[in-house]
DNA sequence: CATGAATGAGCTTTCATTCAT
DNA sequence: CATGAATGAAAGCTCATTCAT
């Protein structure tokens, strides 16, 4: 906002970089910890660029290197954060078996993670602010929650095209297999209403209901599993 | 305070004589509406009192004569908007049919109305500030989402009981149909990926997918409908 | 917070380098100044930050860096006030002579500086909050009015010592003489009733009519001076 | 302030009786009652008018009608707290008895009454106000203490008269007996550095010091009492 | 006359941001 | 580049006072 041209050009130049000349990634990246740490905790108003610059061990000053603003520290957080997140989790995914395995394998994975504490604490500030900051919450649905679905309705109409699923509408599916892998789990954690993680037999039980459901509905010979 | 027991029964009888705690119960509304449409439209932490005052219009220290504080003022909406909303609910769903007729309104009332604007935005507000406030958030899921899916139940178990459903876990069954009604739509609302409403085609589909879904696992006779 | 111990000692060894806490002793004397020229004016209740930044020169959120909060500038100004007071006052005291010399001395230079505007305003601030901060009224008595007359006690319990004053309750008599060297004087400043500082002819008459009680009472060969 | 000129008219021809037609003496005295508990509590700028209002069980409107405002009641509150004080300091002194009787008995009515919790307490906000509100204070004073010193010159000047003291300035003598009689006392119970009311035992000591130093200083045959 | 809800100015304090060092 | 003292706008809240009832 108070770059000069110059400085802008520059920027424009190498858009991969978003460093300026002489800045450190290593006390970027400290910067970024920091204030996810006291964001999760407080909330995005209620976490002060004090707080944020005593967790992460800086200087307030030097925060205003590295972000142009409180608001633009918080987009490239949730950014890192998102991206961290479903990289994680692709990385999960790709692993043969049958169909069941698979789906098994991928709503186990899924629920496990986004049930888990700190991607709970990341959802609730993201939802918090979309309606200030629409944007924020479009990419993060956009590059994050909808990456999981393709990845799943790529692999759905892999098999719908070798004839061993039966799907009119894939997306719709892949929508319904998501929220059935997190029924009774995702929205109690949100709330809080369940304080800890689900242990991992709820998470199975939740599943392995979530397949035989989407295998009876979808399956060509009937969803038998495990 | 200091007024004896029969001046305490006196008062309750006669409660047109002097209002409860001498408080303008419109003055109250008001206050409420328009801290409600603030809040929803800037969130918790950056909706002043000021702001408040001025939307609902009146003075800021008129707030503090109704609410003790501005966390109360919020509390008190939270709670006045979770009843309006989950008592408009309850009073759509009793309404006779078959199976599948009763599963589509109840899906349908409940799709429309979780993902209509006001909705969405007190979910928003709600998420939002459940890290710092946890009762509150337990509160509205304990007493708002969970109740609708405790009406699910109670009538699942009816048609248990009458032999036309089988299902082991009705806890889950309810949970699952619940998240199968909003797949996709939902969770896309919440991040604002979906800017609009769901039109009245999108629910229909979605709730007949869901339906379908659900019977084809639970249903005695296989889940055709409609 | 992060600077270990050998460090800490470099800071300490060159102080120009990285001042006490980072913060300006100037500063805060400036402050200090300031507080005490609209406190003493105003009291402590009706001078407000605002105006105490004004006076000072600095801004509001400035205050808030060199001191926690109102009260505990407030503290601080008594502190500083008192000390100085008191450290200005016992340099006064120490000069040689015979009794009725050192007694009217004392006499003299107390109730000047008690008689001040400056010590009467302070007097008025310190008395007005004693209610609500009590602590602080018996500090600054303890601290400072009644080292006054812990100085006069040990002078007098030297002189007992020699043979020249008979006194059986050394403390009492302090007080007494304390009393009588400001009688018609001290009350009627603080009170106002007496507007401006009182004279040196006034002080010499209370002064001297003071002295001649005292060695009357206490006195081996009764109390003729000057 | 805003009373029409008729009613100016009448409340000056009747300036003695300062109630407007209709109002309630005892509701008035009631109110000042609450309001001189609740600021010897909290010194006048803490005092809110609600506290006032609530302790004395009266409206905040009532106040308004039989005092101007906050600062009125004020006045009115240490006019009559004065007033009363010093009528039952008054009814106590003249009795009869020979000097050093007189003396002491005006002695310790004096300083048992002066260092008493609620004339400390008065003192201390009446002081604390006096910077802001200079006439209170010298009202205070001049029709308060200075009061009891002369009621003390009449009687002196009597003995003087009589030949049985030698007074050259009656004046300052009273003010040193004034002074002598609560050396030790009234200045530490001024700053809460003594937190008790003196027992009779330490005020009876003090008197009897002060009577023999007065005494011995100003009576024709040496002061010895008791 | 008595009431207390309503007012908005003003309170203490915190905030994101700047900038001299 | 790193720092944190300085800023002043704005926060939540309380106040003395008014006025319809």
């Amino acid at each position: 906002m108070h770059s000069n041209d110059y400085e802008r050009a520059e920027a424009c130049k190498e858009p991969h970089l978003r460093l300026a000349a002489g800045q450190d990634p290593a006390k970027r990246a400290q910067i970024l910890a920091g204030a996810g740490r006291v964001i999760s905790r407080m909330g995005y108003d209620a976490a002060s660029v004090n707080d944020i610059a005593r967790e992460a061990g800086v200087s307030k000053g030097t925060i205003y290197v590295y972000f142009s603003g409180k608001e633009d520290l918080f987009e490239e957080l949730m950014e890192e954060t998102r991206e961290r997140l479903f990289q994680e989790l692709e990385a999960e995914l790709d692993r043969p078996g049958d169909i069941s395995e698979r789906l098994v394998r991928y709503g186990e994975v899924v629920t496990r993670k986004l049930c888990s504490d700190p991607v709970i604490r990341a959802h609730r500030v993201m939802i918090g602010v979309t309606e200030r900051m629409p944007e924020l919450g479009i990419r993060f649905y956009d590059r994050g929650g909808r990456r999981g679905t393709i990845l799943l309705m790529t692999y759905l109409e892999a098999e719908v095209a070798a004839g061993r699923l039966v799907i009119e509408d894939v997306q719709l599916a892949a929508s319904q297999f998501f929220e059935l892998c997190m029924a009774g789990l995702f929205r109690r954690r949100l709330f809080g209403h369940m304080a800890a993680e689900p242990t991992e037999d709820e998470i199975a039980r939740t599943i392995h209901a979530a397949v035989e459901m989407f295998l009876c509905r979808y399956g060509k010979a009937g969803g038998a599993i495990g």
